[in-house]
DNA sequence: AAGATTGTTCCATTATTTGGAACTGAGTTT
DNA sequence: AAACTCAGTTCCAAATAATGGAACAATCTT
């Protein structure tokens, strides 16, 4: 069997099924048994056994027309860890207090890797239908949270992350080579707030600012999102302060809560 | 390695790590090292590694405290189970009806197991955080989905679920013996409709139908949930006719909609 | 500082996974 | 209807990864 001569850390026959789980899971459509043998790059009897365990395991549903799908027991698993989620708790009234602030819709994002995954929101119609956003993952590079968190890395941990970044162009705004997602974060540095202006969705701007512990344990992002149409530059400077501030709020009473404890 | 002697399907490695993800991520409080040891069974050295595979796969978080948490690709799996199911999908606009014409929550329910999971949830006031319910999981017995559901099994399936049951007083109204259950699902059978008069959590009623396709491959319920001090067994039945028409209208629309696709 | 407890590493033994090939069955074409 | 394809499933010797006991390291407690 061909060893992969590129190793990091293996986590094995678990790291296998995973993967498998994840092509699956976040396809956007059915994947047949074909389907997710073209792409797996596997033998066909060990994905079929690796995709028999994953159903057994209540991961993934297989259809009566042998089609795969994500299973419930991942909801079941994932409520869990929303609802355990501290710094989720601890954020939720001050994202309460800046929607209030200024009516438009906030996001809790944490940086994982090269994306940001969103941990919370709160906007005012839920028009979209609840939960849209919760879960989602997005690139860092072109978000608003995404930015705002990689600026408040360390040198090299922001260089893992931009080896081999490979750079999708969502609308003409995004940011597509390293030197200016490089001249980007500085000036994000220095201000204490990063902008997205229409970089990853037309029509969608925000504001956002960091968020990050003492030992950069977790680093995240707040921020205020409203369409282009009805926030412009002067709108967002206008709420730069309020996010930065409940940014920093945030963090006080999550090291407050932490720091007692032990 | 002692082998187990009672054998149902076996997943192998996969199994193992799932159960160990289970116990920690359902647990209600971070479980350190020796925790997770205790109730696990496994050897030290063993654990030890599925524990440090399931945080390099993102699944578990270590905590600088060593406290094991449920991590964020839980989330990012779990978005994309419930953003692609298709009967939730299907079902949304009449929970939203159904909502309108009660005025109380709704909720959407799948059985999986001896459990019910919830798939969505629809309420008025969101004094409770979003997705507070979305993804929980409660026994199928003591639940008004729950038990319309399991009014819909077959004899065979429904002997699985009741074989080796544990049931748990939740209130001083839970059913808890074989006996009255089977009594309870045969009046459900005959109406239609389940009752939950405050079986789960006390000062909670609800009234529920049954969601069955043809195949009985997926069997779920709709309910209506109301505070006791508000909703009378009258206003249970008043809802019951709205329910149960809800709950055909789903099942209409879904096989108008799986039909024609093959 | 000694002792107890908790967490981590090591490695020969043993179980599980691997992957090629052979098999089944459904759907299509001649 | 027989021959052909293609999707999905099963099998088993060889290769790999998991196991678990024990030794080790790092914490807390007394």
């Amino acid at each position: 069997m061909a060893a992969e001569t590129e190793g990091e850390g293996g986590t094995g026959t678990l790291g296998k099924a995973m993967a498998v789980l994840e092509t699956v899971a976040l396809a956007d459509r059915p994947m047949r048994f074909t389907d997710v043998l073209a792409v797996s790059g596997q033998p066909r009897g060990t994905l079929h056994r690796q995709l028999s365990h994953l159903v057994q395991e209540g991961l993934l549903e297989l259809r009566p027309d042998h089609a795969y799908v994500p299973g419930l027991r991942l909801l079941k698993l994932a409520s869990a860890s929303w609802a355990r989620n501290e710094f989720r708790a601890v954020a939720a009234p001050f994202l309460e207090a800046l929607h209030r602030q200024t009516g438009e819709t906030v996001h809790l994002g944490v940086l994982r890797g090269r994306e940001i995954i969103y941990l919370d929101k709160v906007e005012s119609r839920q028009a979209v239908r609840m939960n849209s956003q919760i879960g989602n993952a997005s690139p860092a590079y072109c978000t608003g949270v995404g930015k705002a968190a990689l600026s408040a890395l360390d040198d090299g941990a922001l260089e893992t992350i931009l080896e081999g970044l490979e750079f999708r162009r969502f609308t003409p705004q995004t940011i597509t080579d390293r030197a200016s997602l490089l001249t980007e974060l500085a000036a994000i540095r220095g201000s204490g707030i990063a902008f997205d202006r229409e970089e990853h969705e037309p029509g969608i701007r925000c504001v956002a600012a960091p968020l990050v512990d003492a030992g950069r344990a977790l680093v995240a992002g707040v921020s205020v999102t409203g369409p282009a149409y009805r926030v412009g530059q002067q709108q967002l400077d206008d709420w730069a302060p309020h996010v930065r501030r409940a940014a920093r709020a945030i963090m006080e009473e999550l090291s407050a809560r932490l720091g007692p404890q032990r």
